[in-house]
DNA sequence: GGACTATATGAGTATATAGTCATTCACTGG
DNA sequence: CCAGTGAATGACTATATACTCATATAGTCC
């Protein structure tokens, strides 16, 4: 039986990939299929598939049918909250550090 | 030079996995040593030392020395926040599922 | 049914990660 | 300086991850 602690675990690691973040920043305003999602990011069909259903495994994303095409959304609104926590943390870190001064 | 995205990807996955997730949970109430960490969480001090390290090259933990003893603490109040929101994702979607039953 | 479109998956590769055990480094007090 | 304690690191192993290319599924429309 899995602890709580690997479910946290399993949700942030949902979270804590690049390609992913990606997804979740084109999904702020809403649902959209995965065949807007892939050109967005600049990823391959095939691999952005897998991050989705890594994500809706993870219960971070939710999905829907509709004929040929599948939505996916973001399951929890709390799950932009976090994002944007994480943002405050990256500006407040960036300050401390000297490798990036772009992208603010 | 990194992306924004990826400063994101290395706090959120510095705190995606088990291990650390019980170093976050030990340090709540403040700052502690290696010596009591590693007995707390019931890890190798060798393991627990890489995983503060790499906490702490993150920006999630910060490290004070006092002799021979090295005290890690939460760097950014904010972490907390962040796990507070991820544990109520958690409780609500462990209502969604039927693997989980203990640990609430 | 057949052509077509959208999504998912199998198989493979390259890299990253978590962990262990042994050792080294850093600091302290006698 | 030496013995002892606390923390970090080297070397290694086993497993997980992200990605690609090719193929398979599932649904639509003629």
């Amino acid at each position: 039986m899995k602890e709580l602690v690997e479910y946290r675990a399993e949700i942030l690691k949902a979270l804590a990939q690049p390609t992913r973040l990606k997804i979740i920043d084109f999904l702020r305003d809403g649902e959209r299929c995965v065949c807007e999602i892939f050109p967005a990011i600049g990823e391959e069909q095939s691999n952005t598939s897998r991050h989705l259903n890594m994500m809706l495994a993870a219960g971070v994303l939710s999905r829907r049918k509709d004929g040929l095409k599948i939505y996916y959304a973001i399951k929890h609104p709390e799950i932009l909250e976090v994002m944007d926590i994480v943002t405050g943390i990256v500006k407040l870190e960036i300050y401390g550090r000297h490798d990036l001064l772009k992208a603010m």
